[in-house]
DNA sequence: TTTAATGCATAAGTTTTTTATGTATATTTG
DNA sequence: CAAATATACATAAAAAACTTATGCATTAAA
């Protein structure tokens, strides 16, 4: 079962970021293919939204990044910077406070959770 | 505090069905006033969001329209049709699925949920 | 040697929302 | 009682974020 996509949107940047987290330091297709393992493939990241949102985040300071070539092939690995930090920290604190909300608004039994 | 825009896109949808299963009929301006009350402020569904999305979902025949007067004004009172009915199951299945999906991708702890 | 996988990227189109605007009635407040 | 606020609908332009499609190139597998 594959989510809707329209759930999803709005997520990507946390979920990215949250992987540069705990791996420390990742290139976008091994995004994609640990997130799809991790939500035994419920979540499908595609490359035409990953790299847009790399690049955004780039471009928002909250990632810096290094590139490589293995053998011939090129590389952009990716990492957290200290403003990357504090963001994450934030949006798992609204993510946390979300979830609560659509708890209580949807009227989620806590069993089910 | 007020959660970004973009963590809410894609659940209007499944708070407005939520609203009708619990209320039974209920109009638009009645509907952001209540998840506003319900949610302290936190979700405030604008009304170029709301207008369309009740015209999509009458569209869709998942609720069904009453107009009605009060005075001189026209209200429209919406109200669940079968088909909203396990449209709006469906959705709290799938919202279910996605907060465990993102509390594991995420490495939210219990405690705080 | 052809197909699939890896790895990057962008562009066109779609969807959904925000922001702005419009119209009108009803109520509250100074 | 006049003005401001609240109620109640609606739509349109713009922005945001994503999907789908396409492109290029290298490497591994069949």
């Amino acid at each position: 079962m594959l989510f809707s996509s329209e759930l999803i949107k709005g997520t990507l940047k946390t979920i990215v970021l949250k992987q540069l987290e705990t791996n420390k330091r990742m290139y976008g297709y091994e995004i994609t293919q640990r997130v799809k393992e991790l939500t035994s493939d419920k979540i499908q990241i595609t490359e035409g939204a990953l790299y847009p949102t790399l690049h955004a985040l780039e471009a928002e300071g909250l990632v810096v990044v290094e590139t490589e070539f293995v053998g011939k092939r090129v590389r952009k690995y990716y990492s957290l910077s200290p403003k990357g930090q504090s963001k994450i920290d934030e949006k798992i604190d609204e993510m946390v406070a979300f979830i609560e909300t659509m708890k209580s608004l949807l009227d989620l039994k806590p069993q089910t959770l």
